[in-house]
DNA sequence: TGCGATACTGATTCATCAGTCAGTTGACTG
DNA sequence: CAGTCAACTGACTGATGAATCAGTATCGCA
């Protein structure tokens, strides 16, 4: 079934991302690719000039997504406390939220891949940027305290990124509710937040 | 040349690190590896079954070596707070301290392969046991205030690990000063300690 | 000193996969 | 309803790299 250009090539890159999900940046074959769009392997060369540029297409396309849904969410959350804890939803996988193994990954392979190592550092400071801005707004109608929102946005994403590694790579180690309050804390401590800033949240859902 | 097994092995484990650091653990052939030591391809299958045993044995070996010099370097220091900057001078590459492009290569690795899970999650537990045990330790000196030592191992460990990625990965983003300085302000306030705290450790050196 | 055992070589085999290309299909266009 | 052009196929090629294996070198020991 002949499709138009743009169409064919994002529908490439969802099943490219879907594949990546799967066996990784290294694991994923061309063939797999085509495979799970029922097309041939010729079909990809045809849109792609290479597997590389492939796979970095995909990735930024999956970032712009998840950044794109996390901007989303932030907007339609209406207190700076839900703001802050709509970001924080991103360890909620059935959310269709950011799939933390394609980024885990992709950290690896940016350290070689001169390419996936911009697409993954602009996003990654555009999300850190977006959560210094929450902050910001927070302090503007002082629901915050925070000296340095751009440390503070900075440590809380850390963290998340670092319970995220635990939580996807070493299955069991971290419950998911720990990461949650565990994310929430270090949010209370760092803006200096009543201690039930989020258990009222978390009703409000 | 001919060498005695047990050294050869570990002499190819140490090549097999220095390979893996290079290329990472998908771009890792056996034939660099005999390359390094100037042997045959078939002297590495000589002593290793397979290439993903041998990669699996070799991340084991430096996680191991890693966890070690950690252990060294804490019992090496006498106060709680200098036992605590010990932990966190893992950041300093120089120091031939662990190499964190070796760990989030294995991060990404581990989510496929059963094997690398296992040792990356085991050596990691140990490593924020460690870290737990310090703070016990300063807890019970009186040195550290803090409820949950555990929850606060993981904390700082999982902010060093986010903030590692970034320095590793994202070049430029975040200076070394930032990241010691913004692990040592969440040391400060997970354990509440003086504001000072480190800046006299830090003289001290 | 010779002999077995063990470390080691390197040429070869075999499988895998990215990328190519000559040819086919199907949709719009005039 | 041709004709053309863009989307697509699938068989092929060439490169790469893990693993094998028959043979060689070197060691320790009798």
């Amino acid at each position: 079934m002949k499709k138009d250009v743009a169409v064919r090539r994002t529908e490439i890159l969802e099943a490219t991302c879907r594949v990546v999900v799967e066996r990784g940046f290294g694991g994923t074959r061309v063939a797999d690719v085509a495979e799970q769009l029922d097309v041939s392997t010729g079909l990809i060369h045809y849109h792609f000039d290479s597997k590389d540029q492939l796979l970095a297409e995909a990735f930024s396309y999956a970032a712009q997504e998840d950044l794109a849904r996390l901007r989303a969410d932030i907007d339609a959350a209406t207190t700076p406390v839900g703001k802050l804890d709509a970001a924080f939803a991103m360890f909620e996988p059935e959310d269709g939220h950011p799939s933390w193994g394609l980024w885990i990954d992709a950290w690896g392979e940016a350290m070689r891949v001169k390419e996936l190592a911009t697409i993954s550092r602009t996003l990654d400071v555009e999300w850190k940027d977006a959560l210094e801005q929450v902050i910001r707004d927070g302090v503007a109608t002082g629901e915050f305290m925070c000296a340095d929102p751009r440390a503070a946005a900075w440590r809380l994403a850390a963290l998340m990124d670092g319970l995220a590694v635990q939580v996807t790579v070493h299955d069991g180690v971290l419950t998911r509710r720990e990461l949650t309050d565990w994310v929430r804390a270090a949010a209370i401590a760092e803006l200096q937040l009543p201690l039930d800033a989020f258990s009222m949240a978390t009703q409000r859902r």
